[in-house]
DNA sequence: CGCTGCGTTGACGGCTATCAAAGAACGTGG
DNA sequence: CCACGTTCTTTGATAGCCGTCAACGCAGCG
């Protein structure tokens, strides 16, 4: 390796386990050091409110580990997730004041987080940041949108399966699912069944119900509540209801590439998109 | 005025009906002759496609009058509405080769398209306007995952409710929508019913017996199939199940701003917003 | 004048929410 | 180590919202 770029002292960003998906990992040498010096980590315990609905948002950040929850209350209770992060994520609303969700640890999380002014100010500072953060956020649009189609017109049936599909396609990604070598390809839930239910627009009792069924009908079996085994990818893929999964039932190798330019930050995890 | 400024032939700009509410009204001078001279005006009829979904989509611009769907269609033919477009709005998709959704005319629409390859030129070259843009799509995200809310844990009852309370703070926009002086208050559907039913997650069939059921409860009064009298907004607004709405319900003139900073193109019509 | 598209109304059935309760897993305290 | 409360998941019974199928009135149009 040719090292004639002056070595700084290492910064604890070196050892971050998501330094190379993040945001953190596209940028330059000396804006590196700039976020690193901004970032703080802090913690939370699953159920905790990292930022709350309406509030005044100071915060924005990267979910280094566990998840987080983007999710909705209405007056009478009822709620809805729209929106998973998962590590290498960022959460948190820039250019805006509140952040009409909240944000939740949905597990226990470790985040490194910017102040939103101290960050604001490097993004209008640094083309190349803010080129890639709205590269993300079109990216979050589609997939929210995406998502909009999954709730306006799929049965909970075809939510199911897309969810566990795409949760399979994440692969390599941040253990979300797994495939042991030559063995059984796995999916591990990484939420509970009400947060399932909460994000597909359902119920706790319809989720159950549902994977049941799958189970019933030899699709999935279930390794223990939080573990699927996917037995029959493609009956999977045609209960999605989605067209666009067929070219990907057997080979995760065989994916193309996601659409846009690679190696930048994704704001929330699932697009859909198999980086 | 102080018209020390160079004057310049006027462009076919000047006229233009939404130029001071798009992405042209924010830009400076320069940028302005600039996306004047990459435009061209572009007419569809009504069921027309713009944009094929997954289609090399080579064009972005503005809707100048009419609107604009944004549809994903499955392989089955059901179909999701996941964006009104309406005058001054944004359509297309810029970094990216293709569109995931369909644009398609849902009224005779007139449009001012921009190449894309061009557009996205401007864009790499002009820091303000990226800037624009990515506070544009920051709000297009939010009310995307709005509508996920709505689609995924309102009735229908309250979906329609709220949709009508969206088109009505849009008065003294692009006219879907008008307070004739001391009159009653009307909202003028820009749609048919086939695509508010596509687009608020359900059939024709329930759209109509949801609005008739509003009809025989006093809520509103049918003028013609494309315009409603609200007779009674404060039970509109209960009926939406949105405590937001609960501010607006008396004078227009009340409504707080829009939370981010104002004068910037929107990409997409019903954020939510009373721009 | 028939055709077509749009909006409405009726009958019916199914998917899914709701209410209720039991089993399983887990941590806590005795 | 065991009792116990809490949370999570599952299962059952029931009801209701809403999708589906069918038909009708109406307006526009060739």
């Amino acid at each position: 390796m040719n090292l004639r770029i002056p070595v700084s002292a290492p910064s604890k960003c070196d050892l971050c386990a998501i330094h190379h998906r993040s945001i953190c990992g596209i940028a330059d040498t000396p804006l590196q050091a700039e976020l690193s010096r901004i970032s703080h980590i802090r913690t939370f315990s699953a159920g905790e409110t990292v930022l709350a609905e309406s509030e005044s948002a100071g915060i924005v950040g990267n979910v280094v580990s566990g998840v987080l929850r983007m999710v909705k209350t209405m007056a009478d209770g009822r709620q809805q997730i729209v929106g998973l992060l998962l590590p290498s994520d960022m959460f948190g609303r820039v250019f805006a004041d509140d952040s009409r969700f909240a944000v939740e640890a949905a597990t226990d999380v470790t985040l490194c987080c910017f102040e939103r002014a101290a960050f604001e100010h490097l993004l209008r500072h640094n083309r190349d940041l803010e080129h890639n953060i709205l590269l993300s956020v079109l990216d979050e649009l589609d997939a929210a949108r995406d998502w909009m189609v999954l709730l306006g017109c799929q049965t909970v049936l075809e939510r199911v399966a897309t969810f566990m599909i795409i949760l399979h396609r994440r692969v390599d990604n941040q253990g979300c699912s797994r495939v042991t070598d030559r063995g059984p390809p796995c999916v591990a839930l990484p939420i509970s069944r009400r947060d399932m239910a909460t994000y597909l627009g359902t119920t706790v009792e319809t989720i159950s119900r549902t994977i049941q069924s799958m189970v019933r009908k030899g699709v999935i079996r279930i390794v223990d509540p939080r573990t699927f085994e996917i037995v029959k990818l493609d009956a999977l893929i045609a209960m999605s209801g989605r067209e666009e999964f067929r070219d990907y039932d057997s080979d995760p190798r065989d994916r193309p590439q996601p659409r846009s330019e690679a190696g930048r930050p994704h704001l929330s995890v699932l697009t859909g998109k198999s980086r």
